[in-house]
DNA sequence: ACATGTCTCTGCCATTTGTCAATGACATTT
DNA sequence: AAATGTCATTGACAAATGGCAGAGACATGT
């Protein structure tokens, strides 16, 4: 029965009717049938007239505008037990742990993709979101799926620095205003200054301010999390010359998250180059409800509990191996 | 490659660590590597140290239980151009359309599962959802999948009749409460009383004002519509004796909707019965925000076009060809 | 009018997924 | 202790899906 139906097709399609029912969205039209009805790739080529490749085809459309969505309860991710356990032992107001067993990819890209559904989750509809920079958040921002969220504010949170690097600040802030389809409000002004002087004088522009002021609202903020040793991102993205690093270190530093140095005991540290960065004061920070800090990997893990000490994050999203570090 | 490596399965198996990543919860694990990570379910396998066929059944009970969930933007149903035209030439604030061509449930089935997408997607955390019956809005109930609402509220939108059918008034609400956790408050009333003084005493009981009180704060009713032509549910379920019916049909109702009757004009039927039927009265009805109205199939055209006229819905779910005919 | 480039659609084949009867572990009854 | 029932797991098989190279449609430039 099958067999014999395949030399019918064509002639059958050619009996049919133009392809105009569902407005013609053809891409909507087999997404229902398959995803909703339950039918087969074939039937639907045979009821649309079309071949069943090209069915395939419309469904791949299809997920990939967003029109069909396949979503995992964050929740159930928030109730797994490790996730659990680093909620009451840290308390966080939330947590998420991402298995350890995944593909190939690059680990910041895998937990930059569970960022993306937790975040896409949690947005409100007129949520005003502060943004730092980092290849995580950057992983996250494209793993964003589009929404429709026009009333969402997606604000830089801290100075730009010269793009040597595809992920600046406005490139993480504008990629995920995009994703959302909300209004992206960048900072535009460097993010390290060349002396305090200066930087109390920008701080006075109006722009500026007004900018500060935007932050203050914030409803969310996401950021990632670096460790100092060695060559990482923060001098690589010609954010911040070594030496000054070294400073922090010589301090007793850590590790860096949202603009904010701190210590294994989670102690903020401050040195000079404070006064020349351009950055959310700390007590506006943690006024934020949501602080969303996405980071992992073994190499960070001194820096994510030193963050977690220093309560500059509220929700945690990490990697396995770096949670069973944290218990 | 893949081939040798059959034999191999059990083995590798054994030397697994148990199972216990992601808080052991095996289902929510295969959910994630196989939607999010994109790995076949082979290699899961692999990783988990278990057979294909139970990935395969995990990722079942994964969409079963709601862990998974795949959505249709309910929003571009709306958009396709026969909703649209019914937006614009009936005045409701949304509509959608199913496609005639689906599988061979009955249309019902398939119209109660568009639905169940599309309250879905609208139910808000506080909102209160009045509804009637119907085999459509059961069909409804049915569809919808698993969710968290607790801070909604389910109240009956009238009064019940004895249940000789499985569709009773009390099992859409309860049915309904159940998948969205939500609280179901029933009205413990019959929908229709023997003479009106019994009526006018019944309304004055504390709990059934009580009741009506909850009904006028409804942010939301959901109801189905019926015709009067030949054997309906109105009196297979023996809520109304056909006598009552035909003194409406009389008076040249021909629809039937949430408890009100009205003629091709969209003019509201009133008979002596109404005195005597336990129902939210058509102005406190008329004032809930969100009127969904369910239903479709050619036989109930003319009720639909008169629901619509007499303007007791603002939101319409039917499919293709009473689309059509309404345009 | 013809050639050229760009897209989409097609038909086929390899891979992946879904189904099912049989198995075995474990609990309950006789 | 043996018999029986229940239920999750498995391997093998059938069906459905994904990928791809080439055909065909359509538009634009020569």
């Amino acid at each position: 029965m099958a067999r014999s139906a395949q030399p019918q097709d064509k002639a059958a399609r050619r009996r049919m009717a133009p392809p105009m029912q569902f407005g013609g969205d053809l891409v909507l039209w087999a997404a229902w049938l398959y995803y909703e009805e339950g039918l087969k790739q074939d039937e639907i080529a045979l009821r649309l007239g079309i071949s069943r490749a090209s069915v395939f085809n419309l469904l791949q459309k299809a997920r990939d505008e967003g029109v069909v969505t396949i979503t995992i309860d964050p929740s159930r991710i928030a109730r797994a037990d490790l996730a659990m356990k680093l909620h009451e032992l840290w308390g966080l107001a939330e947590c998420y742990v991402l298995p350890n067993e995944g593909g190939d990819t690059p680990l910041h890209d895998r937990i930059g993709r569970l960022g993306a559904r937790i975040v896409e989750q949690k947005i409100g509809d007129e949520d005003i979101i502060g943004v730092a920079w980092g290849r995580t958040v950057l992983s996250l921002s494209k793993a964003l799926s589009p929404m429709q969220h026009p009333g969402v504010t997606v604000a830089q949170l801290t100075g730009s620095s010269m793009a040597t690097h595809d992920f600046s600040p406005e490139f993480c802030t504008s990629n995920i205003a995009s994703r959302l389809n909300a209004r992206c409000v960048n900072l535009h002004a460097p993010g390290v200054l060349s002396n305090a002087a200066m930087k109390d004088l920008l701080m006075r522009e109006p722009m500026i301010e007004q900018h500060f002021a935007l932050l203050r609202r914030c409803t969310m903020t996401l950021f990632g999390v670096t460790h100092l040793d060695g060559p990482t991102l923060l001098q690589n993205s010609g954010f911040m010359q070594p030496s000054f690093i070294e400073e922090y270190r010589a301090a007793g530093a850590v590790g860096f998250a949202s603009g904010y140095f701190f210590d294994i005991e989670g102690r903020i540290v401050t040195t000079d180059f404070d006064s020349r960065h351009v950055v959310m004061p700390l007590e506006d920070f943690r006024r934020v409800p949501s602080r969303i800090c996405i980071g992992g990997g073994a190499s960070k893990f001194e820096a994510i509990r030193g963050m977690l000490r220093a309560r500059i994050a509220t929700i945690l999203i990490t990697d396995q191996t770096t949670a069973e570090a944290l218990v």
